[in-house]
DNA sequence: CCAAAAGGGTAAAGCGCTTAACCTAATATT
DNA sequence: AATATTAGGTTAAGCGCTTTACCCTTTTGG
């Protein structure tokens, strides 16, 4: 009751399994109308070569470790799917890693997929820093993607953050928000913290100081949005307009805003992060900054697999893409009237 | 610059690789002091076994195949997160496939997971029913969850969607409604069509046929969620209420009848189902279906992994959970006044 | 017409690990 | 004291595949 291995199918088309392994490969010696032949019986014995085998070998496994703090983030959602296709139609299996960007995490993880022996790691996840580091040393491919990591020289591609949240600050400059604060996901992360410069740099260069205070460090989850943003709104001064460095949690300062009866945009102006499918799932539609997911996915995997081979040792390259404006219904000139 | 290796392992401590192996497996003949100084050793040399070679002897790749419509469903994502983590707890990594529900894809997939050698898979996507069928006949466990596979007589776990449509159904029926319709997603998956007949046989019960006209088939999008409602406001005797088989189409249904002017829940109720992440980010908040994703998972784990043990060949167990009510905003008596 | 190069194919050596069979020395049994 | 166990280790045979080195026909060119 075993699978069909090379030997069936080698002693079914009377060859020898060299043979049979070059049809397979369609290299090495195999003159065409044998070939043809050693097919056919590979399809009747319905024979499936096992990657396994072929990977001790010395070649590839064909699987790919993508490590992102969570798939259940819709972000990393559309990261993880993106991923998967472009893998797939490539011949590669991809093994999603969430790693809740917990060091220990990180570590278990990448400790299994060198144990996997897979071809190559895409990082998107946060933490462990000096441990993804050691990835370097490492004879393993590896490609950041959507942010970077201190010290790890290898290749990678991301979105402006900085220019990503210097849109939106201008978008609400532009609106005439003057008191303003930001919602900060896990500062640990480059993404993350190029977004809160980005956002005080261009309130700097616009005459307005961002004091510490109106930065709110907070955890990945709309609860945890909506605490922050509740905490924003008692204040006496409170601010006009949030700005969020993801999505999860402008949908908690949307809610908070609810809850504490202020409307959105008329009197509190709320901008996103990501453009996933929250922004268009909320009411008033989030105004948000679009990364280019697909192509930056389609990049990095390139750069992922292509690095194995010529690249080799090359010098790392970084791609950076551009953030775009995704205008909706959250934010408004400050103290607005509601239009409906 | 190659990976150690057991043979250096060997080498490095005096002693010949069955005692590494055996050391490492903790079974086989192996003194524990012999057994402590092969650790030490392959601490200082780093050495990290490769699970390609130990599968090729015959054992397993601690790997699963996952299959699913759609990480970017946030409903899957939960479920793959779910998955993942448990998995992992158990030393097994995941690769998750997304079949968009068609056939080609799944085929594609599994026969990818059969040359990967992976120990077992989840089945959670809908399509391909006749292919999915073969993998009965195949040496690989096989567990589906959320929905079961007509024609393949394995272990899964479920939730009773009839139930759940029925839960939905008396809430409606309990708040007055009478004129209803619902969005079904894709016909062809098991669970989908349960919701249908569920929430008929509800109907039925209380003395309302639910015309063939008031099941609208939809794509599992928001987009489509909201062409089907849009459909639906436009008609003379619209409904007064709109079950949604799963929350990107309930997300739809609220954005077709904001579009509309229509509002949520005084002049439309809806219901979605899955209770996902979604439906605590419009506005109103949605009432819904919930499924006990955690637990879900976790048995069909159990199921997957355990199966390969004792119960091989014993008869399929089908595992269902109850799904439960979570009401929130998004409905009310038909007619009612706005609240606020 | 013969040597040389091609073309087509095969045997066999691994890849890194597990395991069954086998061996040896120490301990238990009568 | 002689034999039977047992504990602790080792050897070697694979697992299913790739690939190098080698061999045997055909062509081909001079």
């Amino acid at each position: 009751m075993k699978p069909t291995t090379i030997y069936d199918v080698a002693r079914e088309a009377g060859v020898s399994i060299a043979s049979v392994s070059n049809a397979i490969n369609g290299k090495g010696k195999i003159g065409k109308k044998k070939r043809e032949e050693i097919l056919k019986v590979m399809e009747r014995l319905n024979y499936q070569p096992s990657v396994i085998a072929s990977a001790l070998t010395g070649k590839k496994t064909y699987t790919l470790g993508l490590l992102i703090p969570d798939v259940a983030n819709p972000f990393f959602a559309e990261i993880a799917r993106a991923v998967e296709d472009i893998a797939h139609s490539a011949g590669y299996s991809v093994i999603t890693c969430s790693t809740d960007n917990q060091d220990e995490r990180v570590l278990a993880y990448i400790r299994l997929l060198e144990q996997k022996s897979v071809d190559g790691i895409l990082i998107g996840t946060g933490g462990g820093a000096d441990i993804l580091a050691q990835l370097a040393e490492k004879p393993l491919p590896t490609v950041t993607i959507a942010r970077e990591v201190q010290g790890l020289p290898v290749s990678g591609v991301a979105t402006d953050d900085f220019r990503g949240a210097t849109l939106a600050a201008a978008h609400l400059l532009a609106l005439g928000h003057r008191r303003m604060a930001v919602l900060a996901e896990d500062l640990k992360v480059s993404s993350s913290q190029e977004r809160v410069r980005g956002f005080r740099f261009s309130l700097f260069e616009a005459g307005i100081r961002l004091e510490d205070r109106d930065i709110l460090p907070c955890a990945s989850s709309i609860e945890d949005g909506k605490r922050a943003t509740l905490e924003l709104l008692r204040r006496e001064d409170r601010p006009t307009a949030v700005f969020c460095s993801n999505e999860l949690l402008a949908v908690g300062a949307l809610q908070a805003a609810r809850e504490a009866g202020i409307s959105v945009p008329a009197e509190l102006s709320v901008v996103g992060y990501d453009n996933t499918l929250l922004s268009t799932a909320t009411n008033p539609l989030l105004t948000t900054i679009a990364q280019p997911i697909e192509q930056m996915v389609k990049l990095a995997f390139e750069l992922l697999i292509g690095s194995g081979q010529e690249s080799a040792g090359l010098v790392p390259q970084r791609i950076v893409m551009q953030p775009e404006l995704v205008e909706r219904e959250s934010t408004a000139m400050p103290g607005t009237a509601e239009l409906d």
